[in-house]
DNA sequence: AACCAGGTTATGC
DNA sequence: GCATAACATGGT
C-alpha cells in the first residue's frame, strides 16, 4: 500500500536523510538510497515503512494492507514534526547573528523525534555520560538480542525490545552489554515502570510537557537531561533543552565564543529568548556539532 | 596519560 | 542546599 502524504513548502527530506544515515547504525532504522526503512508496530501487527520523496510528496510505502491509513500518517508525521511551521523559528534565530546562519544551513530541517516513550528513555540512560559511539553499540547490541527483527524487509530491522521483555532479561546479561551494574538497574526498573503504568505513554502524550518532565524524574535513572530529552524526542515537547548537555556547551562555545567560566548562566540567556522554540534551538545546535566531517 | 563523553545517584559537610 | 565521588569504557 502507498500512501502519499503533500508535503509543507517547508519540508527538507534531504536533512531527514542526513540525519537518519550518519552511521550511527542502531537498526532501528535503515537508509538506503534516498529511502529511509523503519519497523514499526499498529495493535499487534508489526510492519516496515519505506518512505521516500518526491518535489511535493512524501511517499510511504507499507508492506501491508489491511492498515489504518491514518494511523500510519500520524506516526510519520510524529516522527518528523511534519506539521510545524518553522518560520517563527527562522524569525528568532536570524534576530541573532550568531545563529542567523543556522536558520540558512539547515533550512527546513525539522526534528526528528523517536515516536517512542520506553525507546527513548532507554537510549538516555544507555547515552548518559558516554561517548556516542560507544552508546549506540550498546543500544544495537541491546535491540539484536532483545528486540523483534522484522519479517520480510529489504534490511535488517528490528523493534525496540518491550518492556516485558526487558524485564526478564536478568541484570548480568544487561551488564554483559557493557552497561554499568546502576544503568542496568536503570533499565530494569525503567521497564517495570511501564509494566505497572506508572508511566505510560498514551498518558504522558497528554500531559503538559512540563508536568511530563517533572514525573519522568520521578524515576530512578531519569534526571533532568533524559527528562528534557525524552521529553522532546518522544513526547513533542517544544521547550526542551538538556541543561549541561555537552553538545549544546560544545555548540555554543564555538558558535558564541562564551566564557567557560560563566558558561552556564550565558545558556540560559540564550535559551531564555527562545521560549516555545528551545527544543528547536538544542536540536539545531546539535546539527552544528556533526558537520559531515565530523562523522566516526 | 590524563581528560572528557548527548549524566545520575549517593554521600558528606 | 551545594560540592564531590563513583560509575565503566572508549576516544583523543
Amino acid at each position: 500500500m502507498l500512501i502519499p502524504i503533500t508535503l509543507p513548502r517547508t519540508f527538507s527530506f534531504k536533512e531527514c536523510l542526513w540525519f537518519l544515515d550518519r552511521g550511527l547504525d542502531d537498526l532501528m532504522h535503515k537508509v538506503i538510497i534516498d529511502h529511509i526503512y523503519k519497523a514499526c508496530q499498529f495493535g499487534n501487527q508489526i510492519i516496515y515503512l519505506n518512505i521516500s520523496a518526491n518535489d511535493s510528496e512524501l511517499l510511504i510505502q507499507c508492506n501491508s494492507n489491511q492498515i489504518e491509513v491514518q494511523k500510519v500518517i500520524q506516526y510519520v508525521e510524529r516522527w518528523f514534526d511534519l506539521r510545524r511551521d518553522l518560520k517563527p523559528f527562522y524569525t528568532l534565530l536570524s534576530d541573532d547573528e550568531d545563529f542567523a546562519p543556522l536558520a540558512t544551513n539547515y533550512r527546513s530541517l525539522h526534528l526528528i523525534g523517536i515516536p517512542d516513550l520506553f525507546e527513548a528513555l532507554c537510549w538516555c540512560i544507555i547515552g548518559q555520560q558516554i561517548n556516542l559511539n560507544f552508546a549506540y553499540r550498546i543500544k544495537r547490541r541491546l535491540v539484536e538480542l532483545y528486540g523483534q527483527s522484522v519479517e520480510g524487509a529489504p534490511c535488517e530491522l528490528y523493534l525496540f525490545p518491550t518492556p516485558e521483555k526487558l524485564s526478564e532479561v536478568s541484570l548480568e546479561q544487561l551488564k554483559a552489554l557493557q552497561l554499568t551494574t546502576r544503568k542496568a538497574e536503570y533499565l530494569k526498573g525503567l521497564a517495570e515502570a511501564f509494566i505497572s503504568g506508572i508511566i505510560t505513554e498514551k498518558e504522558f502524550l497528554k500531559l503538559d510537557e512540563e508536568q511530563a518532565k517533572e514525573r519522568l524524574l520521578l524515576q530512578r535513572g531519569i534526571g533532568p537531561w533524559t527528562a528534557h530529552y525524552a521529553t522532546m524526542k518522544a513526547l513533542g515537547g517544544m521547550d526542551c533543552w538538556p541543561i549541561g548537555d555537552s553538545g549544546i556547551n560544545r555548540a555554543l562555545l564555538q558558535l558564541k565564543r562564551l566564557d567557560a567560566k560563566t558558561k552556564h548562566a550565558a545558556t540560559r540567556a540564550v535559551f531564555e529568548k527562545f521560549k516555545g522554540w528551545q527544543s528547536y534551538l538544542c536540536y539545531y545546535l546539535w546539527r552544528t556539532q556533526r558537520e559531515p566531517s565530523d562523522q566516526a
